[in-house]
DNA sequence: TCAGCGCTTATTGTCAACAAAGTTTGCCTG
DNA sequence: CAGGCAAACTTTGTTGACAATAAGCGCTGA
């Protein structure tokens, strides 16, 4: 699609639209795995000189990057990163169990059996990544979202699909690398996934939904202690 | 606060802390009100000359418009107001049926009697205002909008508020902007707004949510009928 | 010593010019 | 006459400089 006529001196993102978008998604990933702190002041002039851009863009990625709730911003005053407290999370969690039920159900009334197998076969490489790494990456790196991301995205609600993806798990994301998280919860996750895609591939909306929440409302249970201590909130 | 030297030219936003904010806010409104037509290609220069400013604080804008869904942006190719789509206001209701029925849940929980007899006060300047108007204007202006902004403000959780005010209550504005609408609906509401409102003050949660979640589905079963009719969707 | 004031400085907001990409137009060729 | 190529134009992306605002700091005077 692009030609090869590219510069090549751009080799961590290769193609990127816009200096914006790929700075954008820099940023984003710096948040969200922590390398840019929570609270950080956002200079940008320093963080342009950096990025080997200049102040224009960055303000452009900035301001998307507000939009997405990564950091929040006021007028004269600068831009800071997005200090996770725990009603925050209490909120985002409380926010998704509604959505993702939502999206459960939705999921369980559209999708065709097709999608459910391949789902399963997800489910089947979830299991044997857990067997091999000892459980340890499952929750950590995309196997959880990656299940989440699926069910949304059956769910055909492009408002529910966006906002799931682009949004909320950007912040549980967020949350997961703060909480460093791997007890026993793996295979417990593991086996409410398998359930709730039985109540799919049984076309139990209402099932589905109610497996969801639950799934979700545990995932917060086991979270909020592992959240840093923070206790004056 | 800012001194007298500004252009008198601008009159309808007084302060603005930023160009940009309120080129912004002058955008959202013009494309919810319709004056910015659906699909219009959005040409940075032009519209900047128009406002009399820079395209660099009217690009951030198009970011922050962007990040509210009321524009689309191709990388290369510039931006455009949104087409709002039957499927689109579709999925829209939905997920505020979601929200909101959890919204009403959760005020019911939380809130206060104070709160709750000022929500009472607000339903009763609203049936003054249906008498005196016969109807037209509760629905077509904030009324109902204000209402269910309060729910959401009670509910406490900050995710949840903020999203359904500033971004999924936009586009309902804009839905009903291209639907004119009053029918004899204003009535209905008002009657239903006093059941979910009774539910609240009950402290019955699940009945609220189960009130508010009926409240926009019909709400929904109206606005659907009258939308443009652009069926090939 | 401390409160208040004005200045310096660092940082954000804004602008106009420059570079690159995409789009249209029109010419040329088969 | 049609199709495709190329050049000009339009529009977006990027940059560095300039203006304005807020924060930090030292000074003066009681």
């Amino acid at each position: 699609m692009s030609e090869q006529t590219v510069n090549e001196k751009i080799v961590t993102l290769p193609d990127s639209v816009t200096l914006s978008d790929r700075v954008c998604n820099q940023l984003k990933e710096d948040i969200i795995t922590g390398c840019l702190e929570q609270g950080t002041k956002i200079k940008e002039e320093e963080l342009a000189r950096e990025h080997g851009i200049s102040r224009g863009p960055l303000r452009e990625a900035i301001r998307r990057l507000e939009g997405m709730h990564l950091v929040q911003r006021i007028p004269h005053a600068g831009a800071r990163v997005v200090t996770l407290t725990r009603k925050m999370m209490s909120d985002i969690y409380r926010v998704r169990e509604a959505l993702e039920g939502m999206s459960a159900r939705l999921a369980a009334e559209n999708m065709s059996s097709d999608d459910i197998d391949a789902l399963w076969d997800l489910l089947e490489s979830h299991e044997k990544n857990i067997e091999e790494t000892d459980g340890k990456v499952y929750f950590q790196r995309e196997g959880d979202v990656d299940f989440h991301f699926r069910i949304a995205q059956a769910s055909g609600n492009d408002w529910l699909i966006h906002h799931l993806s682009s949004e909320l798990y950007q912040l549980i994301r967020m949350c997961r690398y703060r909480s460093a998280l791997h007890p026993s919860r793996p295979v417990n996750a593991l086996a409410e996934h398998r359930h709730i895609v039985e109540a799919i591939a049984a076309g139990d909306g209402e099932l589905a939904e109610l497996l969801m929440r639950r799934h979700i409302s545990g995932a917060w249970q086991i979270v909020k202690d592992l959240l840093p201590r923070e206790s004056h909130d």
